[in-house]
This record gives structure tokens, C-alpha cells and sequence, in this order.
DNA sequence: CCTATTGTGTTTTTT
DNA sequence: ACACAATAGG
């Protein structure tokens, strides 16, 4: 039963784990082991014999929670570890928030509105008040409301600060503060709390009821936070505020990967962590035990770059691995090809599951080409982000009638589904009872659903239509609390008419709409059977809550498990892959055209391609292509900055044998600049570039083979993605061995590389040639790349 | 009130 | 390219 877990930890690390009391702040590089110190330092805790439900660790994202949460289980054992209180910022306080938003004057039944239904109502907000929705654009809008939020800047605050409201107006958008104020009172009458709220109400919550604060700065003894860099205002003012009188507060960080600001995040957090607490321990950790030598090297060569970082040492004993490999591609859709190829190839040769693989991007757009690339070849994928299956329509369509059920005074959901399936009850009505719940001050629900209110206020018509929504809602909603999740959400789907309304369907997409609604009422059934065996609550709104706090990541399902994985780097932070591609690295796309002209945005950028590079344990394929699709339109586009940021010495171009690609290489403006997609797609015989034949000269001169730590076990990252749960996220912290093993068959040998040549390097420049030839056969890009380079 | 059409913005990143 | 919102016409 005892395990000596300290074994499996360095002395660094070993420091950071036992020396539990005070306050600690572990400050280190990428893959150095933060993660596993902080599942460790609960380990111990626990082991120590400190109770389970004293301790609170904030993760980034639920997942995280649950594989440290296992982690820890496989440490010390389940029962030690029942009690764990674990979870995002949001979850966590939302529970809080359940118990003791009251206080504030939110019922425990709050809806949590998501970033559409806030953006929904901002958008009726600014109809409202008669304003310009151009120059108000509701998701700028959105973005200001939410960095006040996070800033705990209340709309009072808001409207009567005058900097706030001077700026406002020095840039036009002086109805700001009314927006938000008017967005803050609706949002208040639903019921519901934002994102932002979550955060905020349990500030305002500990701010004015300091019994309340108490309460719970009594309930825990030690405190820890993952990924503090990317911590925001309110979170950093919520963790001191619960620390204040144990001051067990152990957060664990790296400045170089904060890549959240756009939502608030402040590296200060870090910063000021030595001067809100003078007496704090600091641990560095500065051995690399996940990447080879080369990308840790590689990846310090291009951070060095940004000013004003703390100054770090990181270091990989593992070997020295391959190059880091530069592809230029000529067009977008190659690019996906190539990936998907080179995918295939790598996994044969080094006889590696779907998992050990990851595709990197800059925005979500980007997924698509490889979608369709991966797809072709047979190749099994999993893409977070984008839209998920909770966002489909047909889903919140049933989520918003859960959401009434559960709280009758979510305006968002009943404008959503009050009309669908059609009964009648159109756009202008609609917004008539809008009003009218507006100047009675009422929620439309509240209205309808009394004879004596809809008899003074609602034509005959309407109120035959309107009572029957309320006909059939109030039987469900009778029911809200004393039924399961699972009950009530399939007598939704039926009384709803949703269920008939997809029936009738007739088209492909049509019927898998019916199939994605039974999808969801299988997962509620799995939710309330898995509730009932464990004695927890099983009703409809605990599902709710659960679910509206979920991240994509979250929601992984166990067939998903050995695929490849395509995601934005963002959310990429903390995860890590044998392969990473990193895409599309162009000028306006990675770094971000958004962020070019601002020096402390561009060093954010920068920060994440360190991030992206990082994830990366045994070699990292970075791509570009010369045009690309934006908006349906061609672009242009040249290759990335961050490239060269990177010491050369550590990159190869296997397109060219090895030099980088001229000046010349690169597109010149020829006179038909379109190339059809056409040839890769309709020629799958073509002879397909790969990057096999192009593989990197080999640097494995295999450097003192295993990285120290070595400690045999290996399996951790290879035996998990085969059984654990992890899926995509292969981090490896249980046993031993751990990435240790990034070795990569030394023998990258064959190099057959590179050959060949002409490619680019030689000729006119693919990109030419390619391009103007365009149409016969787009196949000139393809077909030149065959033998040849590129 | 519903449907078909036009028009617009969307793409930076997410709890 | 595409999805979705605003508009017009039935
Ligand atoms: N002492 C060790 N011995 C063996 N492997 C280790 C050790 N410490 C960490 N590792 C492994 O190194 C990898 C990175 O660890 P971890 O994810 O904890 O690092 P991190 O600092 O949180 O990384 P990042 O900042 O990139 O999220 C994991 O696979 C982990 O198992």
C-alpha cells in the first residue's frame, strides 16, 4: 500500500512537496513538473493526515481536476482522497454560490448564461436603447463588460468613475455604463450570473458579509493553485481573501506561459506574490523532463526574446532529439496533407498510437483543412474548441427548456424556445412581452403563467397560444425538484414538441439532429443513474450546473481516446504529445494580425508559440503555407517571425536539404494568383510529397540516452494514452517514468532525406511555377513536390 | 406570423 | 465560405 512517492520526484521537486506550510510559490519553466509537484504536495498533505475536504485546488480546467484527483487516488488511495475539493475557479465558487449567493439576492436555482445567451442580451440591450450596434458591437461590448467584471468593477463602479466614463466617451461608446447597467439589472432579474459574475458575486459576497467570508476562510487549511500566470484580478483577490488566516497558500506558475490576458489573466499575480507575502518560500524547478534537448533549447532561444521575464533556468537531460522541422507549403489545403501524411508515416515507423500526435493552430478556423486532410487518409481525430456538442442548436434548444424548468425567470432561455417549435408566437410578440415585463418589472414567465396578468394584459389570441407553453410546462417544472435529471429532461423533449418537430425531418442533417437530442437525453440518463448509485443528487438542476461549467476538454468520451488530437494552442496549456505540428505559422495569423503593433500583445504571442513548442516531448513540425483561404477569398502570406526566432541551429528544412528557404522561394505576385484546390483533392494517386522522404538530417547522436530521472518505467506517456483515461492529454505524472522517454529511435537515420532538392531552393520558387500554372493540373505543386523537394 | 432573400460579419485566444 | 441576422413579401 505505501508508496515512497517522494522517490519519483527530484530533490527540487522534493522540496516543494514537503514543505507544506506558509506560503510557496513554484516558479518554473515548461514541462519542469509544476503539475506534479502540486499533485504530489496533496498527495502528501493527505498523507500527513490532513482531511481531504480542508484542501482547495483551483485547476484550469475540470479534466485537470480529475486526472490530478487520480492521480493523488493512486497515491494515497480513494478513500483519503474522497473528499477533495477540486475544480476551476468558476465551478468551485458557483457551488459557493449556490449555497450563499441568497445573500446577495440570487436564489439557489441561478442559471449560469454562457458567452451566447450574454451575448443575446446584449444585443436586445442596445436594440433597446436605440443604439448603434455597429459602433456598439455586442461582442466588444461583451469584452468590456468581462474585463470590468474581472477587474471587480461593478456597473455602479463603472458609471460613476469618471476616468472609466471620460475614456468611454473619448472613444465614442459613451452608453457603455448604461449598457452594462442595464445588462447587470436583467441579468439579475433572470436569475442568471455570467462567467464574470462567478467571479464577481463572490467577491461582492466576501466583501460584504464578512461572516460569510469566515465561514469559509475557516472551511479550508491549505489552498493551491495550478497555472497562476493566468490567474485574473478577482481570482487573485478571492485566493488571498480564503488564505488570509492559515496563509497555506501554494500556487504554482510560469510567467513565460501566460497567454490569457485577453481575458483578464495578469502575470503581476506573480509578481506581486513576494510582496503580498514576504516571508514566501519560492521553488524553481529547472529540469526539463518532458522534451528533448533540442526543443527545451529551442523553445528558451525564442522566449529569451521578450523583455522582462523572471529569470529562468531550463534544462533537458534527455536526448538531444531530432531538429525541429520547417515546412513551406504552398497553399493551405497542402498543408493539411502533408501533416496528415507525415502523421501517418511517423506512426508506422515509430509504431506510435493516434494519441502521441498533436495538430497546433492559432485560431479555430484552421481546424477545418486538417479535418478534411485527416479525414481523407482514414486518420482518427478529435477537435476541442470550435463549436461543441453543447452548442448546437437542436442542444440548447432542449437546455434552454431544462433551463426554464429549473428557473422560470431566465428570460434567455424562454425567448429562445417560447416560439419553437412554432406555435405562433412571433418576433414582434415577442418583444411586445419584453416590454410588458419590463414595466411591470416581472419576468415574461411570471406573466404568462398567471390567468389573472395575462387576462388584464394579452389579446384572446395570444393567450390561447401563450397558455399552451405554459400548459406544458408547468407539469415538468411541478416536478423540478422531486424528479430526476433524467425524467424530467425526456418529458421535456416529448412535451416540448422537440422530439415530433425531429421526426419530421427528412434530410441526412436533419435526422442527426434527432440522434444528437437522444445523444444528450442518453448522457442525462447516464448522469442520474451514476447519481443514484453514489447517493448524490440526481435532479435536473445539478446536471445544469454541472454541464454549463464544463470545458471541451471536459467532455472527452472514451472512444475518443487514441486519436489524434487537432486543438488551439490555448487550449493546448498544461498537455502534452510525443508529435506536435504547429500550423500556420504566418505573418497576421500566428502572430495574430491583432496583436502586431502592440509590443505587449506581440510578446504574448510569443509567449504562446514558447507555449506550443513546449508541448512537444520528442519533435515539433512547424508549417506555413503561401496562400491561404480567408473569408472564402485567397490570401497571401509569408512566413512567420517566430520561425526565425528560433536559433537556427536547432531547425531544419527537410524540403530543401537543409538551408533555409531564399527570399525566392516565396510566392512573387504572379499574374493569375489563384491556385485551385482542386489538384489534392481530386488526385489521391498523384504522388504525394511526404515528409518521410524528407526527413531531417539526424542530430540524435543520442545524448546519454534516458534523462536521468529515467527511471526505467518509461510507459507512463506511451502506456497511458493506450489506457488511461486521458486521451489527448498524455501527461504523464503517475508512475515513474514519465515522458522520461521522448528518445526517439535514434536512428532517425535514413535520412534519406532530404534529398532531392530542387524543390524550392532550386527552382523559380515553387510558388511561381505552382501558381500561375495553377489550373491544368494544380498539380504542378503537387506533382513538382513529388520526387522532388518540397 | 412565416418564409425566402439579402446582407453582414466572422476569426484570436476561453472559463 | 458560411452562418446568422435583418429585411421584404406573402
Ligand atoms: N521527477 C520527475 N521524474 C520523471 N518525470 C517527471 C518528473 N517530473 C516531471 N516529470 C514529467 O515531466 C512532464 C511534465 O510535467 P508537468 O506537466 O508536471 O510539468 P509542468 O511544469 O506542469 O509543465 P507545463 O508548465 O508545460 O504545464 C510530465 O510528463 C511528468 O510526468
Amino acid at each position: 500500500m505505501f508508496r515512497d512517492y517522494l522517490k519519483e520526484l527530484n530533490e527540487a521537486q522534493q522540496a516543494a512537496v514537503v514543505n507544506t506550510s506558509g506560503p510557496a510559490m513554484v516558479i518554473a519553466g515548461a514541462g519542469s513538473g509544476k503539475t506534479r509537484v502540486l499533485t504530489y504536495r496533496i498527495a502528501h498533505l493527505l498523507q500527513q493526515g490532513v482531511k481531504a475536504h480542508r484542501i482547495l485546488a483551483l485547476t484550469f480546467t475540470n479534466k485537470a481536476a480529475g486526472e490530478m484527483k487520480e492521480r493523488i487516488i493512486r497515491i494515497v488511495g480513494p478513500e483519503k482522497a474522497r473528499y477533495l475539493w477540486m475544480g476551476t475557479f468558476h465551478s468551485i465558487f458557483a457551488k459557493f454560490l449556490r449555497y450563499d449567493g441568497h445573500h446577495l439576492g440570487y436564489k439557489s436555482n441561478f442559471t449560469i448564461y454562457d458567452q451566447d445567451n450574454t451575448r443575446s442580451l446584449i444585443r436586445t440591450i442596445i436594440k433597446e436603447l436605440n443604439l448603434n450596434d455597429s459602433v456598439y458591437k455586442p461582442s466588444s461590448v461583451a469584452g468590456r463588460i468581462s474585463y470590468a467584471k474581472n477587474n471587480l468593477i461593478t456597473a455602479r463602479q463603472y458609471s460613476s468613475d469618471p476616468q472609466i466614463t471620460e475614456s468611454d466617451k473619448a472613444s465614442r461608446i459613451p452608453e457603455m455604463a448604461a449598457i452594462y447597467r442595464h445588462y447587470a439589472a436583467r441579468c439579475f432579474k433572470a436569475n442568471a450570473m455570467d462567467f464574470d459574475d462567478l467571479l464577481m458575486n463572490i467577491n461582492i459576497l466576501f466583501h460584504d458579509f464578512p461572516a460569510v467570508l469566515e465561514e469559509y476562510r475557516n472551511r479550508f487549511d491549505y489552498i493551491l493553485v495550478d497555472e497562476y500566470q493566468d490567474t485574473n484580478y478577482a481570482q487573485y483577490i478571492i485566493v488571498h481573501k480564503l488564505s488570509e488566516n492559515h496563509r497555506n497558500l501554494c500556487v504554482v506558475g510560469d510567467d513565460a506561459q501566460s497567454i490569457y490576458s485577453f481575458r483578464g489573466a495578469r502575470i503581476e499575480n506573480i509578481l506581486n506574490f513576494k510582496n503580498d507575502y514576504p516571508d514566501y518560500q519560492l521553488f524553481k524547478l529547472e529540469q526539463n523532463y518532458r522534451s528533448t534537448q533540442t526543443i527545451v533549447n529551442a523553445a528558451n532561444s525564442v522566449i529569451e526574446k521578450n523583455a522582462g521575464q523572471i529569470s529562468k533556468t531550463i534544462f533537458s537531460k534527455n536526448e538531444k532529439g531530432e531538429k525541429i522541422r520547417v515546412i513551406q507549403t504552398t497553399i493551405d489545403s497542402e498543408e493539411g496533407s502533408l501533416t496528415a501524411s507525415d502523421i501517418l508515416d511517423t506512426r508506422m515507423r515509430e509504431r506510435l498510437n493516434w494519441s502521441d500526435f498533436a495538430i497546433l493552430y492559432r485560431t479555430n478556423a484552421q481546424s477545418r483543412i486538417f479535418e478534411e486532410r485527416l479525414r481523407k487518409r482514414n486518420i482518427p481525430y478529435k477537435i476541442y474548441g470550435g463549436q461543441s456538442f453543447y452548442e448546437r442548436k437542436e442542444i440548447r434548444d432542449l437546455i434552454a427548456y431544462l433551463r426554464l424548468v429549473v428557473n422560470p425567470d431566465d428570460e434567455e432561455a424562454l425567448r429562445r424556445i417560447i416560439n419553437y417549435p412554432r406555435r405562433g408566437i412571433g418576433d414582434t410578440t415577442i418583444m411586445k412581452l419584453m416590454e410588458l415585463a419590463r414595466s411591470l418589472d416581472m419576468s415574461i414567465w411570471s406573466i404568462i403563467s398567471s390567468q389573472e396578468l395575462s387576462a388584464k394584459y394579452l389579446a384572446p389570441a395570444l393567450r390561447a397560444k401563450v397558455s399552451h407553453f405554459t400548459g406544458l410546462m408547468l407539469p415538468v417544472m411541478a416536478v423540478a425538484e422531486t424528479a430526476t435529471a433524467y425524467d424530467i429532461a425526456f418529458s421535456m423533449a416529448a412535451a416540448s414538441g422537440i422530439l415530433n418537430e425531429l421526426k419530421q425531418g427528412q434530410v441526412p442533417e436533419e435526422i442527426d439532429r434527432l440522434e444528437n437530442v437522444q445523444e444528450l437525453l442518453n448522457g442525462i440518463k447516464e448522469f442520474t443513474e451514476s447519481a443514484v448509485t453514489n447517493g448524490e443528487p440526481a435532479d435536473i438542476a445539478t446536471w445544469l450546473q454541472s454541464v454549463s461549467l464544463l470545458t471541451d476538454q471536459d467532455m472527452e468520451k472514451p472512444e475518443d481516446r487514441d486519436k489524434v488530437t487537432l486543438m488551439t494552442i490555448h487550449s493546448a496549456k498544461g498537455l502534452e504529445f510525443k508529435h506536435v505540428y504547429i500550423a500556420g505559422l504566418e505573418e497576421n495569423l500566428f502572430p495574430s494580425a491583432m496583436n502586431l503593433f502592440n509590443p505587449r500583445e506581440l510578446e504574448e504571442e510569443r509567449r504562446l508559440f514558447y507555449v506550443a513548442l513546449t508541448r512537444a516531448c520528442r519533435r515539433v513540425t512547424l508549417s506555413y503555407a503561401l496562400n491561404r483561404y480567408k473569408w472564402g477569398t485567397l490570401e497571401r502570406s509569408s512566413p512567420s517571425r517566430f520561425i526565425g526566432e528560433i536559433e537556427s541551429e536547432f531547425l531544419c528544412y527537410p524540403q530543401t536539404g537543409g538551408k533555409p528557404f531564399g527570399q525566392r522561394a516565396f510566392y512573387e505576385p504572379g499574374p493569375a494568383g489563384i491556385i485551385p484546390d482542386q489538384p489534392l483533392t481530386f488526385s489521391p494517386t498523384a504522388r504525394m510529397t511526404r515528409l518521410r522522404d524528407l526527413k531531417a538530417p539526424s542530430t540524435a547522436e543520442r545524448v546519454n540516452g534516458a534523462g536521468s530521472a529515467g527511471n526505467g518505467a518509461a510507459g507512463d506517456t506511451a502506456g497511458r494514452s493506450v489506457t488511461g483515461h486521458g486521451g489527448g492529454r498524455s501527461k504523464g505524472m503517475d508512475g515513474s517514468g514519465g515522458a522520461g522517454r521522448c528518445t526517439g529511435k535514434g536512428d532517425s537515420s535514413t535520412g534519406t532525406g532530404m534529398g532531392s532538392g530542387t524543390g524550392m531552393g532550386g527552382g523559380t520558387g515553387l510558388g511561381g511555377g505552382a501558381i500561375s500554372t495553377g489550373t491544368g493540373n494544380g498539380g504542378a505543386g503537387t506533382e513538382m513536390g513529388s520526387g522532388t523537394g518540397m
